[in-house]
RNA sequence: GCCGGGAUGGCGGAACUGGUAGACGCAGCGGACUCAAAAUCCGCCGGCCGCGAGGUCGUGCGAGUUCGAUUCUCGCUCCCGGCACCA
């Protein structure tokens, strides 16, 4: 056996056996519980970075704890490789996207191999090939027949100079990221799926899912947004014709304080009243500045301008003007909301702004309303009781919306109604690198379907996007084609889809890759759903509700009997690091890695600003935020795995931190971990000969240790030891059931530290071998799922049967954790005052009397007699005086 | 702005159901080994007062509940994630 560890050798020894023997191949057997771990996939932007480090430690950390556990375990790879940054890729360097992302999969395979993760490579998939995303416009196309996928407008961000469509992300400040052009809306026809015909499913079956952290149900049905209220019409007339002016209100008891009603600019009548009003036209132009972001609209100045026109109060009959609010959006609900300044902050604010009336119609019992400033009572609707609303006057939030509604649909003005958040998801892209929407556009025929025996419609990977559109529009043979149904000329779509369809189901394809002739087969019903699914926090509500939405309409189709795909899920925290840009005058950002900077801090530490080593010039320090590509913070993990080896930066990533924590990137720590290992080899390397001759005297068996009756009485060091450990298996069992692995990792440092205070000078080693071999057994079983390669190749070099996989992770035993005496903290009036040694039976009566006889006590009391006596067992005893 | 989360020594973190705050590790300091350095090993290591025994303060800030609060409640501050076209 080598005397020092050299993690390169150890890991090529370890990896060409699991190689060898296809140690990770998952196969369906029968009868055999089986447990099915995912990660999410990466989307493959050239290299590992730390989050990713952290995500598939977790992931392997699992597989292999279950694979000891003797459970059948699927850990499944693939990749995300539809998406933005291969175009921006492909803009910068003129390599086509397709090249760039399969260099990238190549590249970074080769560095999750290095990291030794236990996956079942035969499965690998990548969403851009065709034999992938030929199932997203198969099952499109079904949605299409049922009615769930629809054609409908939609409001985008436009760059008016590069004639483009923007990202969100591409959106800086309201300009575009290459242009410096203000942003426009745009409203454009795109396809949408009816995920909001799923809402109440949705929301209902978070319950279903103990399994998942609370956060993240709580966040999706904040998200998702159930609300009841009331939706109503004010009747006007424009042009010879009666209409409504309909709106939502979750507080129809306030409807008699209603002084003006908001249209968004997109509106139909807000079009129509600018026809007649250049000033209103104007403003209407000026709304339509900006990004559609949600963030954006939510902080920006709320604006409004009076059209002048007027609709009628639906019970009042009194007049109301009608104004257009920069702050009201189409899309959400009917595009107009009704305005009750007495009563909602926002509309307070606005009011207060452009001289509208505010009229009280709640009231508190001991308050006094004043329209000088805003209070939050003003929106109580818990005690609030309707004034100066003449027969509603008195009623509570309940009644009041009861009475009212009733009213409402009495005249035929409106009725309650639920309402959801949540929207339909558009999924139409105007980007080259996506699956493509499989419909043709005929002149005669209008929208038509390909049919299921054309698909895949297959997407060119030769193209070059350049920046300004999508470069699939400009194919011609892409393009041309002929009507499915009347063989005429026609255009074939040219939108691709959102890239969370491909990620919606990608989970369901892991269990059956090479299913040539249908979306997934029967062995999605031995795997699914998954029973732990691993990511970034980032995800908890996106991708995780997409995921969800489609597993309903996957089931609802018969291709898959579970409506939850994620049994179990761990969301992972942000892997972060300083951000560092220089803006120009344009507003472009240029970023810069950290390596290529000379970083200044203040005195306690923190970064103030840096240079660039390049030029000497100052760049702008931006705070800290999630690892990525786009800001350019990401740390490569290649350089830490060269200098010191998988299982030290697995070991590493996981010891650092719990995995559901923010983690701020700091590689101090990293020699410690290093060092650890290095010390677990010696050890083992020193004790090699008596361990050897161990496990052949018992061989290989590691699952038995018997001790004499008498041995803990004649050896208290080796007993105390002997207790150490079982006591950290104890905890690591524990933690690594909720999920804590950083202190599994520490239990595996006692672990050692316990076994290394063994006495092993000359003969010592000898008479206290079972204990060693027991106590190896022990630690490289806790350690083989962090750094399963050391374990593994010590496991053999001990002479331990089987492999570490195969063995069974340790019990401990609870016996060896017995001690006679216990030692109980004494406080006097809840502070430390002393300790206590007791027999481990004592009763209450017993300890009580020996605190009350301590020292401590008597010189803390002060003189002053014992109120109470709190005893918690086997922890502590207060005396209270 | 809205939704969700976080804050504990110089640093990462531990403390299981309200019961010894700081496990384990990093950095630092002192020592051993060495011609020397690295590596390794041993010891110390929250602040303040004290020679010491010990005392006292201390888990972002301010209140509260409790015999006892890092843990529960209320109100703040700052940071992180998400906000529907980054993935």
């Amino acid at each position: 056996m080598e005397p020092v560890y050299r993690p390169e050798r150890v890991e090529r020894e370890a990896q060409a056996f699991w190689d060898a023997t296809g140690a990770f191949r998952a196969v369906e057997i029968a009868g055999r519980p089986k447990y099915y771990c995912l990660s999410m996939f990466p989307y493959p932007s050239g290299k590992l970075h730390m989050g990713h480090v952290r995500n598939y430690t977790i992931g392997d950390v699992l597989t292999r704890y279950y694979r000891m556990r003797g459970y059948n375990v699927l850990q499944p790879m693939g990749w995300d490789a539809f998406g933005l940054p291969a175009e921006n890729a492909a803009i910068a360097n003129g390599v086509p996207p397709a090249r760039w992302t399969y260099d990238n999969i190549a590249y970074m395979k080769s560095q999750l191999r290095s990291l030794g993760f236990a996956i079942d490579w035969a499965r690998e998939l990548a969403t851009c090939k065709p034999d992938y995303y030929r199932w997203n416009q198969w099952l499109f196309l079904r949605m299409l027949e049922k009615g769930i996928a629809y054609k409908h407008t939609g409001v985008v961000n436009w760059d008016p100079v590069d004639q483009t469509v923007l990202a969100n992300e591409q959106v800086i400040d309201g300009r575009g990221w290459r242009t410096g052009a203000v942003v426009e809306k745009r409203e454009i026809p795109m396809y949408y799926l009816r995920i909001t015909k799923y809402a109440e499913e949705l929301l209902a079956d978070l319950d279903k899912l103990p399994g998942w952290p609370e956060r993240v149900k709580l966040m999706q049905a904040n998200w998702i947004g159930r609300s009841e209220g009331v939706n109503f019409g004010f009747p006007y007339e424009i042009d010879g014709e009666r209409k409504l002016l309909r709106v939502f209100t979750t507080r129809a008891d306030t409807i008699m304080g209603v002084t003006f009603n908001a249209i968004a600019a997109e509106h139909p009548l807000a079009a129509r009243l600018a026809r007649d009003d250049p000033k209103l036209a104007a403003f209407v132009a000026e709304c339509k500045a900006g990004s559609v972001m949600e963030a954006d609209l939510a902080t920006m100045e709320k604006k409004g301008m009076p059209t002048g026109f007027f609709c009628t109060h639906p019970l009042t009959g009194a007049r109301v003007e009608i104004w257009v609010g920069n702050y009201v959006l189409m899309g959400y609900g009917e595009g107009a909301v009704m305005g009750v300044p007495a009563h909602d902050e926002r509309d307070f604010a606005f009011a207060k702004k452009y001289g509208i009336p505010i009229r009280q119609v709640i009231a508190l019992p001991g308050k006094t309303y004043s329209t000088d400033e805003w209070q939050e009572w003003y929106a109580d609707k818990e005690h609030g009781t309707c004034v100066h609303s003449g027969k509603y006057d008195g009623l509570g939030y309940g009644e009041a919306t009861n009475a009212i509604a009733a009213d409402l649909k009495a005249k035929g003005l409106g009725d309650k109604q639920v309402q959801w958040r949540l929207r339909d998801w558009g999924i139409s892209r105007q980007r080259y690198w996506g699956t493509p929407v499989p419909l043709v556009h005929c002149a005669k025929c209008g929208d038509v379907p390909v049919p299921d025996h054309d698909l895949p419609v297959v997407l060119p990977e030769d193209c070059v996007p350049d920046g300004s559109g999508n470069p699939l529009a400009r194919r011609a043979e892409f393009v041309h084609t002929a009507c499915p149904r009347c063989a005429g000329p026609a255009r074939r779509e040219t939108d691709t889809m959102d890239t969370f369809v491909d990620s919606s189901w990608y989970f369901a394809r892991f269990a059956s890759p090479d299913a040539g002739g249908a979306m997934v087969d029967a062995r999605v019903d031995y795997w699914l759903p998954v029973d732990q699914y691993i990511g970034g926090i980032e995800h908890a509500i996106l991708h995780l509700l997409y995921a969800r939405f489609w597993s309903k309409v996957m089931r609802d189709l018969g291709l898959v009997k579970f409506g939850e795909p994620f049994a179990n899920l761990l969301t992972q925290g942000m892997v972060l690091n300083h951000v560092f840009l220089r803006t120009d005058e344009k507003g472009k950002r240029t970023y810069f890695a950290p390596e290529e900077l000379d970083i200044v801090h203040d005195e306690a530490g923190r970064v103030t600003g840096a240079r660039a080593r390049s030029d000497g010039r100052p760049v702008e320090y931006a705070g800290i935020s999630t690892m990525s590509k786009s800001s350019r913070n990401g740390v490569d993990p290649q350089a830490l795995i060269e200098q010191f080896g998988a299982d030290t930066a697995r070991f590493f990533i996981i010891f650092t931190s719990p995995p559901e924590q923010t983690l701020e990137w700091n590689d101090a720590g990293v020699e410690g971990a290093s060092r650890f290992l290095r010390r677990v080899w010696s050890l083992a390397h020193e004790l090699s000969a008596v361990l050897a001759a161990e496990s052949r005297r018992r061989a290989g068996a590691y699952a038995q240790y018997a001790y004499p009756a008498d041995w803990a009485a004649q050896h208290p060091q080796l007993a105390a030891a002997r207790r150490e450990m079982h006591a950290n298996v104890k905890q690591a069992t524990y933690d690594i059931g909720r999920q804590q692995f950083n202190t599994v990792a520490s239990a595996a440092m006692k672990i050692y530290n316990a076994l290394a205070a063994v006495p092993r000078a000359g003969d010592a080693a000898q008479a206290a071998a079972p204990l060693l071999h027991e106590g190896f057994s022990i630690l490289l079983r806790v350690l083989y799922p962090i750094a399963p390669h050391i374990a593994h190749v010590l496991w053999r070099e001990l002479g331990f049967a089987d492999d570490p996989m195969g063995a069974s992770w340790p019990d401990a035993d609870l016996q060896a954790l017995e001690t006679d005496e216990l030692e109980l903290v004494l406080q006097v009036n809840g502070k430390l005052r002393g300790h206590l040694r007791v027999p481990k039976d004592a009763d209450r009566a017993t300890i009580e009397q020996l605190a009350l006889g301590h020292d401590a006590v008597a010189k803390h009391a002060d003189g002053r007699a014992p109120r109470k006596v709190v005893v918690v067992p086997g922890r502590l005893v207060n005396v209270v005086v």
